[in-house]
DNA sequence: AATCATGTGTAACAAAAGTAACATTTGATT
DNA sequence: AATCAAATGTTACTTTTGTTACACATGATT
């Protein structure tokens, strides 16, 4: 386990830190579409994640979603950390975007090592920062853009994530994670695909400027 | 100095903390409307807010704004807390909403404290769980209620802020603060009115019910 | 090849929100 | 009291987004 911490965390834990993880962590691989945390999971691992992508995804009292952003390699869930410092319970769902692996690390540790190790203190609040911009980002694109210019970011930020220009996903998977109906995001599916940006497939969306 | 810090944060920090943060600390009183902090400035103060409330806008490309969330006594701001540690330019403006007042605290000490004192600790990350927290309405808001909706949780949240059910505000200014026209806000007022939830007068609006 | 479920296209209409133009009200100032 | 600027009210119209209904396309299965 030691050699897949340092290869995705050596730059930013010194090894006595590493170690410690290594001591304490488990190792867990999932595929596609697992599902991570539930909202109203009560969460007592903090989830370092080594390989792949998770999206995380809001839900309002009518069980409509909402996509707030994409996890990588490197990443760690803030609502996680706020979780577990807090003991209260998820108010966001994890769904895995891609195949990954991640490391999950108990909660007491989380705390130890605050003020053991500069560097946990420092990937603690960097995650912090890092997830408080990604809401921002989230809070400009719901209020400052129209759907058509929502729908075109959604399109590229995915193909971002996961490597590919190509995006496997139904129209009414999309119309879910934008909370919008299907039918419109096929109307603007069409109107992006006369500008030329992208190319329709059956279950499938190809990027082709970005 | 001490008496002003033990009433609002007493029962939060230990003494010790409390006789180090009057040591290093300025106060500075604000008058309601003062521009606490523009964007892209940068900051080498942490504010702790004693008393009054501050609204925190963001603001896209155009130079149209959008309110986030307010703050009140015991809070601070976690842009701050971002800005602070890791060197960068506010994202956000801050503004008072009310008169009052609020402790400055040199950047240095806030690590220093992370180690030291573990109430400390728990505000600086309780801090960063409450505006995370807001920034979740922020988004429920956006993606979830109509306008007219929002309205009405604008203006209520505003009178729980200042504590007076009588909004002294302009059509105009509503409208920047929702990034809407001043046209729309008058019909939803008006309709508002019209449902008994609230009554309007010229440059002041009354809540009649919450 | 016929059947079928799923996905996509499209038309017609409704509702929500944005925009432009102008009227009216209000309170302050001369 | 007459004048004026600011705030609010109102109408008419446009754009954006949501909804309903149904046609058509695609690929898998019998």
């Amino acid at each position: 386990m030691k050699e897949i911490l340092t290869e995705s965390y050596g730059y930013i834990f010194e090894e006595a830190l590493i170690d410690e993880i290594v001591k304490v962590a488990t190792f867990k691989e999932f595929k596609a579409d697992d599902y991570l945390i539930e909202i109203d999971d009560y969460i007592k691992t903090m989830p370092l994640l080594v390989n792949g992508a998770i999206k995380i995804l809001r839900e309002d009292e009518n069980g409509d979603e909402l996509l707030l952003y994409f996890l990588e390699r490197g990443d760690t869930c803030a609502m996680t950390l706020t979780c577990c410092m807090g003991q209260a319970k998820s108010r966001i769902r994890a769904i895995a975007e891609t195949d990954g692996s991640l490391l999950m690390i108990p909660v007491e540790k989380m705390e130890d090592w605050l003020t053991k190790y500069k560097t946990w203190r420092n990937f603690v609040f960097d995650s912090y920062n890092v997830r408080l911009m990604e809401m921002l980002e989230a809070i400009d694109t719901l209020a400052f853009m129209n759907l058509d210019e929502r729908l075109y970011k959604y399109l590229t930020d995915k193909a971002k994530v996961i490597g590919n220009t190509e995006i496997q996903n139904t129209h009414q998977e999309i119309a879910y994670e934008m909370h919008t109906s299907r039918v419109v995001i096929s109307r603007l599916l069409k109107a992006l695909e006369i500008e030329g940006k992208i190319k329709l497939h059956r279950n499938k969306i190809e990027i082709l400027q970005f």
